[in-house]
DNA sequence: TCCGGAAAAT
DNA sequence: ATTTTCCGGA
C-alpha cells in the first residue's frame, strides 16, 4: 500500500495546519510534536484510511513501525512525543538544492545548539542572492505555509463507507469548514487562540485556493491544487493574498520551473514533494545545523550543489585538524566567507584539470562547480537515463562574484570522508557517522573517473565508502530522482549572480559496485575498512544529530541489530531525566518558527522552521480509501 | 504508556 | 510494503 498515503504524511499535513494545534503539534524541538489527543488523531487518522476502528493503540503501533525505517524516534519520556528524522525526509529527496546561494536566513530554527559554536557561524555565505532575497520572507506572513497540493483526479473527496466522514480537512485544507472539527476543536473557534479565529475567516478557502492555483500555472497542471495552509496574517494582514503565502514563489518569479508531477516528484513512490525553494532554505538550515552540531560534512557529500565555504586549504593536508581554520572568516570578498566550525577536508580543487576545465567547460557538471556530481539511484534516476558521468568533483570555479566555490567531494572521494570522520569529527559517533552516511547517500555509485580524478590529485585513496547500502531504506528515503532539467532554472532564476553559470546537475549512473563499497563503519572508526559486513552490523543506525544532544534518551538504534552496544546507550540514557515540559515558562522561548500565527499561539510552540517550511510544502495525493 | 511479535488485511 | 489488529510484556 504504498500508493495510499502513509501514516507519517498524515501526522506531517495535521502539523502543519494549524487547526489541529490542539490535537497534534510541534513541540520540542527540530521534528518533536506532541500527540495532544491521541484519540482525536487517532480518530482523523482512521477517517482518512476509513478505518472506524482505528485508535491511539493501533496508530500508535503504525507509528512505532517507523522506528525502525528511522523515519520517526519516540521521545523518551515524553508522552504522546516523537520525533521526525526530518533529515533524511528532506535531505534525501532534494540533494540537488542548492545551499550555497541562499542567505543567511537560515538562522531561525536550526536546533539549538550545543555547543554554542554555531553563533557566529552562518552556513550560507551571504551573497548577493542574499541581498536581492532579503530572508524576509522567513518571517513574512505567508511563507510558511503555502503548499500545493496535488490530487488525484478524483482525490479530493473520500467517501468512507463508514459514517464517519471525515476526511477531509486534511486533504482539503482549503475547502470550507472542516466537518469534523465542530466536534472538537478548535473549539474555541480555531485553535490559536480563539481571538481571531482561524485563517479561515482570514482568509477565503476557495480564494485563497484559486489564487494560488493560478500562481503555479494550475491550469497547466489541473492535478496541482495549492492552497494555503496556514493563516500567518502577516503584520498588516496583507499576507493573506497568495503571492505573500508563498515567499518562494514570489522570489521566485518564475516559480513555474517547478511544476510538481507526478513524474518530477522526487518521491516517486509517496506523492510528497516539497517546494524546491522551501527546501533549499530547509537545507540551508540544516547545513547550519550540521554545522552546529559538529557532525560530518559527509553530509554535504551527497549534494553537489551544496558548496561550503572554504577554509583556507591548498593543498592537502590530510590530518589537518581543525584548530586553524577556525578564524579567518571573511565575508565579502572573494574569499570563502567562512569557516566552518568544524574540521573537515575539503577535497582539494584538482589543479590541474581544474584549470582545464574552466577553460573548457565542456559539459555541464564538472565545469559548473555546482554540477552534481553524484547521482542518486532511484527509481527515477533510472529511468532519466543514465548516466552521463559528472565529473566529478571538484572542480571548481569560481563564480562570477569570483569567488572559489568548493565542492565537497561527493562520495567518490572517499579519503577526505574518511578524513573527516575518523580525524576531524572525535566526537561523532561512528554509529552516527553511519546513519549521517547512510541517510544522505543512498545509492551512490562513483565513475571511474573520479577514481582517476582522485589518483590526480594525489588522493588515491582506497576508497570505498561509496556502499551501497540502502537497501535497508525504505522507500521514502530512496534517492531522489535526479533533479528534472525543468527545475534547474529555477536555481538559475534564484541566483542569477553567481550561480547562472552553473550547469544541470548530470547524473552519472554506474552499477554499485559490491567490491568499491564500504561497509558502513561499524564502529570503530580507525579500523581498516572491511569489505563485507553482515547485513546485520550494517543496519543503519538510527539517529543523528540531535539525538546525540538530547542525551541520548532515545535508543540509539534497533536493538535487534546490535543488541549489546545498543542496550548499553539506551540504558545510560534511560538514566537520563528528561526536564523538558512544556512551556509555558520556559524562556527558551520556544521559537515557533518565524511564522507568526496569528498573534501568538497559545501554547508556545518550539519548532523548527525549516522542518515546518519542509513540511508545509509537502503534497500529498490519493487520499481515497 | 510504550514496545514489538505475529498474523491478517489492504 | 505498510498498516491494522491483537496482545503479552516491561
Amino acid at each position: 500500500g504504498s500508493r495510499q498515503i502513509q501514516l507519517w504524511h498524515f501526522i506531517l499535513e495535521l502539523l502543519r495546519k494549524e487547526e489541529y494545534h490542539d490535537v497534534i503539534a510541534w513541540q520540542g524541538d527540530y521534528g518533536e510534536f506532541v500527540i495532544k489527543d491521541p484519540d482525536e488523531v487517532a480518530r482523523l487518522w482512521g477517517a482518512r484510511k476509513c478505518k472506524p476502528q482505528m485508535n491511539y493503540d493501533k496508530l500508535s503501533r503504525a507509528l512505532r513501525y517507523y522506528y525502525n525505517k528511522r523515519i520517526l524516534h519516540k521521545t523518551k519520556g515524553k508522552r504522546f512525543t516523537y520525533k521526525f528524522n526530518f533529515n533524511k525526509l528532506v535531505l534525501v529527496n532534494y540533494p540537488f538544492i542548492d545551499m550555497g546561494s541562499t542567505g543567511s536566513s537560515v538562522p531561525q530554527s536550526a536546533p539549538p545548539v550545543p555547543t554554542g559554536a554555531g553563533t557566529h557561524f552562518r552556513f550560507p555565505p551571504s551573497t548577493p542572492s542574499e541581498v536581492l532575497s532579503p530572508n524576509d520572507d522567513l518571517r513574512s506572513p505567508g511563507g510558511m505555509f503555502s503548499s500545493v497540493v496535488r490530487r488525484m483526479g478524483r482525490g479530493s473527496v473520500s467517501d468512507c463507507s463508514d459514517g464517519t466522514s471525515v476526511n477531509s480537512e486534511i486533504e482539503e485544507g482549503n475547502i470550507g469548514a472542516g466537518e469534523e472539527r465542530g466536534d472538537r476543536g478548535i473549539s474555541g473557534g480555531g485553535g490559536p487562540g480563539g481571538g481571531g479565529g482561524g485563517y479561515r475567516g482570514i482568509i477565503h478557502p476557495r480564494l485563497s485556493h484559486e489564487t494560488l492555483f493560478r500562481m503555479y500555472g494550475g491550469p497547466g497542471n489541473p492535478s496541482l491544487s495549492p492552497f494555503p495552509v496556514s493563516p500567518l496574517p502577516g503584520p498588516g494582514g496583507a499576507g493573506l493574498l497568495a503571492p505573500p503565502l508563498s515567499p518562494a514563489l514570489s522570489m521566485t518569479p518564475s516559480h513555474l520551473p517547478y511544476t510538481p508531477s507526478p513524474t518530477l516528484s522526487p518521491m516517486l513512490g509517496s506523492h510528497f514533494s516539497f517546494n524546491p525553494e522551501d527546501m533549499k532554505r530547509y537545507l540551508q538550515a540544516h547545513t547550519q545545523s550540521v554545522y552546529n552540531y559538529g557532525l560530518s560534512p559527509r553530509a554535504f557529500l551527497q549534494y553537489p550543489n551544496i558548496v561550503i565555504p572554504q577554509p583556507h586549504r591548498p593543498t592537502a593536508d590530510k590530518a589537518g585538524l581543525t584548530g586553524e581554520r577556525g578564524e579567518r572568516a571573511e565575508r565579502a570578498g572573494p574569499e570563502p566567507p567562512h569557516m566552518s566550525p568544524f574540521k573537515f577536508k575539503l577535497q582539494p580543487p584538482p589543479l590541474g584539470r581544474k584549470q582545464r576545465d574552466s577553460s573548457g567547460s565542456g559539459s555541464m557538471s564538472s565545469t559548473s562547480g555546482l554540477g552534481s556530481s553524484l547521482s542518486f539511484s532511484s527509481d527515477l534516476s533510472s529511468a532519466s537515463g543514465s548516466g552521463v558521468i559528472s565529473a566529478s568533483s571538484s572542480t571548481q570555479s569560481l563564480n562570477s562574484a569570483g569567488l572559489p566555490k568548493i565542492k565537497v567531494e561527493p562520495i567518490s572521494d572517499i579519503e577526505s570522508e574518511e578524513e573527516v570522520e575518523v580525524t576531524d569529527i572525535s566526537e561523532e559517533d561512528p554509529d552516527e557517522r553511519d546513519e549521517e552516511f547512510e541517510l544522505f547517500s543512498p545509492h551512490l555509485s562513483r565513475a571511474p573517473e573520479h577514481r582517476h580524478h582522485h589518483f590526480a590529485n594525489g588522493t588515491a585513496a582506497p576508497q570505498h565508502q561509496s556502499h551501497a547500502e540502502d537497501d535497508l531504506d525504505e522507500e521514502v528515503f530512496k534517492a531522489p530522482a535526479p533533479p528534472p532539467p525543468g527545475l534547474m532554472p529555477f536555481y538559475a532564476s534564484q541566483h542569477t549572480h553567481s550561480n547562472a553559470h552553473r550547469g544541470l546537475p548530470i547524473l552519472k549512473s554506474e552499477p554499485i559496485d559490491a567490491g568499491d563499497t564500504l561497509p558502513p563503519q561499524t564502529g570503530s572508526a580507525g579500523a581498516p575498512q572491511t569489505k563485507c559486513i553482515p547485513l546485520k552490523l550494517r543496519f543503519k543506525r538510527r539517529w543523528s544529530e540531535d539525538q546525540r544532544m538530547e542525551a541520548a534518551q532515545e535508543e540509539s538504534d534497533d536493538k535487534k541489530v546490535r543488541p549489546e552496544e545498543e542496550r548499553e546507550r539506551e540504558r545510560q540514557s534511560n538514566g537520563r531525566m528528561e526536564i523538558e515540559e512544556d512551556g509555558t515558562g520556559s524562556g527558551d522561548g520556544d521559537s515557533p518558527p518565524p511564522l507568526a500565527y496569528e498573534g501568538s499561539l497559545p501554547t508556545p510552540l518550539k519548532v523548527s522552521a525549516e522542518l515546518h517550511r519542509a513540511t508545509a510544502q509537502l503534497s500529498l495525493e490519493n487520499k481515497d480509501c
